[in-house]
DNA sequence: CAGACGTGGAG
DNA sequence: TCTCCAAGTCT
């Protein structure tokens, strides 16, 4: 009985997998990444925060411009939370930011401004889960910890054959308990980079090139014909379809603003301000429900009567967005003013220069509608 | 624990 | 054009 509980705890155990994994890497790795050849923490944790659900090429050129901006953790922990917002507008998954600067601020002043090696210390930190806290700790640390991302998941998927969702409560678990199994005792730093590596370069979600893969032999996906198949896809679902009305009122050359609320789609950016209660019925998406979202005159009128006299408005053509998990349409009304009010202080509200739309902290497809707009004027 | 949360590139 | 999903975390 003994037996059989030593042996299922270390069932896992693999040491093969990372020294090819290594010897791969060393050869065949990315070894100039803006963010390798480090052990600043602060480097390390803004690439791994940055690097969450985005492709390496999307981030690099934010990574730079944010360190210009912020260079250390002082700077960041001491700057406006809406700063940092603006440097990320355009990078998606805007809780991130915030959390970043919440963390910051939090590493300062329960750390002295120095992360934590720790693992499980870094976890309990704002926007670090328990991956990102083993990136970090083995990049910044050398701490030996294991990583659970889409490439890891799909690499071990693959080599070990696992075929059921990764999103399952058993299957996660069981992957976590086999990543932590496979890890080396040495060289944390180049293994943890190379099951990354591997799995974007070569491992890749479709055609993966298992010609040039050192686990070739040893995988179960290629030597039973299955690569297509694994790891097993999320099952998917009817993404649904809002509509918004947004207000587009220019003028003097400002465009007026709504800061969103912190939670919530493009939570903690600046926008342009919406009229309640035009979210059309899911799934229908006819010309009868668009008409049903038609604006009468008087919610026009009263809905800008906080910041100016309307003089007349104009219908835009619909833009639509597509998110991951549903269809934005946007219905802009462009409103004329006969006069801007002296605004008292609203505090969500802005008037933002059209010249400095470039830096302002909007989602893309605002930025990109303003940035069009502003173009024809 | 399932759903929310962005954006851009690949196929 | 449309689906899929990428260095996940939080609620």
């Amino acid at each position: 009985m003994k037996l059989a509980v030593e042996f299922a705890r270390d069932d896992f155990h693999d040491p093969d997998f990372s020294a090819t994994l290594m010897a791969w890497q060393k050869q065949h790795g990315r070894h100039t990444l803006p963010w390798q050849n480090t052990r600043d923490a602060y480097l390390v944790w803004l690439s791994e925060i940055m690097l969450q659900q985005t492709q390496v090429s999307a981030v690099i050129g934010y990574y730079q411009r944010f360190l210009t901006r912020f260079p250390d953790l002082a700077s960041l922990a001491a700057a406006p939370v809406e700063d940092v917002m603006a440097q990320w507008s355009g990078l998606g998954y805007y809780t991130r930011a915030r959390n970043l600067h919440k963390c910051a601020q939090r590493v300062v002043a329960e750390y002295g401004g120095v992360f934590p090696s720790d693992p499980l210390l870094l976890a309990d930190l704002p926007g670090i889960g328990r991956s990102t806290a083993a990136a970090i700790a083995a990049f910044s640390s050398g701490r030996r910890a294991a990583i659970m991302d889409g490439n890891v998941k799909r690499v071990l998927a693959r080599v070990y054959g696992v075929d059921t969702y990764p999103g399952e409560r058993k299957t996660e678990e069981m992957m976590w308990r086999r990543a932590e199994a496979l890890l080396p005792e040495q060289g944390i730093e180049a293994y943890t980079q190379g099951l990354m590596d591997m799995g974007a370069t070569l491992c890749t979600r479709s055609k993966p090139d298992c010609a040039r893969c050192p686990m070739q032999p040893r995988c179960v996906a290629y030597n039973t014909g299955r690569t297509a198949e694994l790891p097993v896809r999320k099952p998917k679902k009817a993404s649904p379809e809002k509509h918004a009305i947004m207000l587009l009122i220019i003028d003097g050359g400002a465009v007026l603003l709504e800061q969103r609320p912190p939670s919530g789609i493009w939570g903690g950016l600046l926008s342009l301000p919406e009229l309640a209660g035009h979210v059309a019925a899911p799934d229908d998406d006819s010309d009868e429900s668009k008409d049903a979202n038609a604006v009468a005159d008087d919610e026009l009128l009263r809905a800008v009567a906080p910041f100016c006299k309307m003089e007349s408005y104009e219908r835009l053509n619909t833009v639509t967005h597509m998110f991951t998990h549903y269809k934005l349409h946007i219905a802009p009304y462009r409103i004329t003013l006969a006069q801007r009010h002296m605004m008292a202080a609203q505090a969500a509200y802005v008037w933002l220069p059209l010249a400095q739309l470039g830096e302002a902290a909007l989602p893309a497809p605002i930025k990109k509608l303003l940035l069009e707009l502003a173009g024809s004027n």
